[in-house]
DNA sequence: ATTATTTATCGTAATATTGCAATATTAAAA
DNA sequence: TTTTAATATTGCAATATTACGATAAATAAT
């Protein structure tokens, strides 16, 4: 096979997970944090931050877009990357519900 | 390639992308989900409770584990699995780091 | 002891991901 | 208009993931 029985899920489970996945490579991690590093969005320097080629760079860039994660937009020769305020905010609560189910009812357990 | 470079990124950014990683597949969602439902750990029914054959159930747990999300225990011929609370803590502190960061800095972009 | 029951592992096929060189595209700059 | 700069796309090789049938392993039940 490999590829995932997506249809057998909730559109929730499905949501959560392909957050979840376009999170899942340090290169990702790393493109977000500069994001959230540089007081503003990405317009050029992106590639000479990460030790990845160009390609693979614009590839990462693409897998976070296409989740929702960053937002792109034309700005002269350069594109403009910013993180989505709202789809963060999603992951945010997502995990603090698990957290916070968590602490209340599995505290006695294994 | 095929392989992650992981070697070229911070102890922190894989940490998290390992964690992230595991929680990207909707069964894994749907396992977590359950473990949160049922108010104690899974001893036993899980794979009914998932569209999927037992082995691929058991390699999904598995992975899981192997991120620290969830921990097991053999109990009898079963096994006990339950969510791993300081992992969970981890991960949703790091979600929130994310998105307080947002909200202060990254308001009139794009 | 034999038979269920439960979970893990092995083997394998199908598909996805990762990474980069080469090339294309697009717009600014000269 | 030609050149330069920035980003995207294509094509490909290496590796990883997903899924499941078959089988193993380990304990409970009979």
């Amino acid at each position: 096979m490999g590829a995932s029985k997506t249809e057998n899920f909730s559109d929730n489970q499905n949501q959560i997970a392909i957050l979840a996945k376009a999170l899942g490579h340090p290169a990702r991690i790393a493109i977000i944090e500069y994001l959230l590093k540089v007081d503003s969005c990405i317009c050029g320097d992106i590639v000479n931050e990460l030790p990845l080629s160009q390609p693979t760079v614009s590839q990462h860039l693409r897998e976070l877009k296409s989740a929702g994660i960053i937002k792109g937009s034309i700005e002269g020769n350069a594109i403009c990357y910013c993180l989505d305020e709202s789809v963060l905010k999603t992951i945010k609560q997502f995990f603090s519900g698990f957290t916070d189910q968590l602490v209340e009812k599995n505290k006695n357990c294994c």
